[in-house]
RNA sequence: GCCAGGGUGGGGUAGUUGGUUAUCCUAGGGGACUGUGGAUCCCCCGACCCGGGUUCGAGUCUCGGCCCUGGCCCCA
């Protein structure tokens, strides 16, 4: 039998269903702060995500030739799709710009909890503020999406010039792989690279920096720092704001475009990788050949909030099931017409099952039955059971529909 | 790519030192049953992940692969 492919899902009604109703509250939330939804190729040229991604992202993307002989890719991440199409379609349209969007993407990674090969990013994009009240605004946006999911979450906020402040005399690559070490918080990797590279003088700053917990311990480390009054701005409005966060100067990012505030979320009650928001101020444009132009945002792992959550069962629907005779069908069609445009989801027989049969299949699914048979469909009643009581009785249908409508959500 | 632990009907399970037709529950289908049968009774469907090896005989032992789970790595 055929499989499906390693680290793809399927999802059943059940659980699409659970998935929905959180995508719905984080679209809610995003529309309520201003940001409109966008949608990008599930594929783009290659070179789009290897101009800036990072080598990690490009050792595991899908990557194809099609039958153009061009080299194209299966979407690894949203951000810099989305900054292609701001410079494609959108350069002129009035900024702030804020956008949102909900897709699938595809990593070529080793499955496990909460990683898969194909998965989905809820993200945010403001472009074209550089400003310390948007870095406020996208991370405040971030606890609020995050808390509409209801998942229990600690965030960790960093800036790169913490790290780079220190590195300033080192070339950028040898930044980069120095930060790397301190983003991993390994430490005897840092001792024996700066060891090799002669630079063992920058071990005690740099381990010092990792302690900090605020931005004067961390001026004390590092000396001036270009956009301190820029940060402290912003971290006041957080703190004003009541958003719980920690100062985390370990932050590096695996993403290369960052360049200013950088933020993280991880989830209270996941293992290895419980890394459910990933964020902060980038520069991409210019390296797709247009004007640069300011940006921050940041992507929730969607799949591993929802693992997250568990199966904690979402509201139950409400649902009927219209149960009737040969005699009765006409009018259980009228029924169930009228039942469905009151909202609510109903199933007829279409098995031609005798009444006891019919009940028995509803009650695995509804909270109520409507029993339409020739004595209904003679005086145009309904007969409506309540399958968790046990109780019926005879009612005109828009009695019967109102009751349905007004019983509320049930077991 | 690396390490560890797993894989028995759709789901959950039993299976002794290798030994009949692989256990039980549940779900699913059919029938009895034509206005209450959410029931009851009967019947059916359906599994040892795949491929080598050892053996008279493998669900059981062994090797390889695939997949799942967790960890490393990387990241959301």
């Amino acid at each position: 039998m055929i499989q499906k492919p390693r680290g793809t899902r399927d999802f059943l009604p059940d659980e699409m269903e659970r998935r929905r109703a959180v995508e719905k509250r984080m679209r809610d939330v995003a529309r309520c702060w201003g940001y409109r939804e966008v949608c990008t190729p599930e594929f783009e040229e290659l070179e789009l995500f290897t101009a800036r991604s990072g080598q990690g992202i490009i050792e595991e993307m899908y990557v194809f030739e099609d039958k153009g002989g061009r080299m194209m890719a299966l979407r690894p991440e949203i951000t810099a799709a989305v900054q292609r199409m701001y410079l494609n379609e959108a350069r002129v349209i009035p900024k702030p710009l804020r956008w949102c969007y909900f897709g699938d993407c595809f990593r070529y990674e080793r499955p496990q909890k909460g990683r898969y090969r194909q998965f989905w990013q809820f993200g945010v994009e403001l472009i074209g503020a550089d400003t310390p009240v948007a870095d406020a605004e996208v991370i405040m946006l971030a606890r609020d999406l995050l808390e509409s999911s209801g998942v229990s979450f600690t965030l960790h906020i960093g800036h790169l010039d913490f790290m780079k402040a220190l590195l300033s005399d080192m070339d950028p690559k040898e930044q980069r792989i120095v930060m790397r070490y301190l983003d991993k918080k390994d430490d005897a990797g840092l001792k024996g690279h700066l060891a090799v590279t002669g630079r063992s003088d920058l071990y005690t700053s740099l381990t010092a920096l990792l302690e900090c917990r605020s931005l004067d311990e961390v001026t004390e480390v590092t000396g001036e720092l270009p956009d301190y009054k820029r940060t402290e701005e912003t971290l006041g409005l957080l703190d004003e704001m009541e958003v719980p966060y920690s100062l985390d100067p370990g932050i590096a990012r695996g993403l290369d475009y960052y360049t200013g505030i950088v933020f993280e979320a991880f989830a209270d009650n996941l293992g290895a990788e419980n890394q459910i928001l990933g964020g902060g101020a980038y520069r991409l444009a210019h390296l797709f050949g247009g004007d640069d132009v300011p940006s921050s945002g940041f992507a929730i792992g969607f799949d591993r909030v929802m693992v997250s959550l568990g199966d904690t069962a979402g509201e139950a629907e409400r649902v009927v099931g219209i149960v009737y005779t040969q005699e009765g069908r006409t009018h259980a069609l009228r029924v169930a017409r009228a039942f469905r445009e009151a909202g609510l989801r109903t199933e007829t027989d279409i098995m031609g099952r005798n009444i006891g049969a019919q009940i028995t299949h509803a009650s695995k699914s509804a909270q109520f039955v409507a029993i339409i048979g020739k004595r209904e469909q003679e005086s145009g009643t309904v007969t409506l059971k309540d399958l968790i009581s046990g109780e019926q009785h005879e009612l005109d249908l828009p009695s019967a529909v109102r009751e349905v409508v007004t019983s509320g959500p049930r077991g």
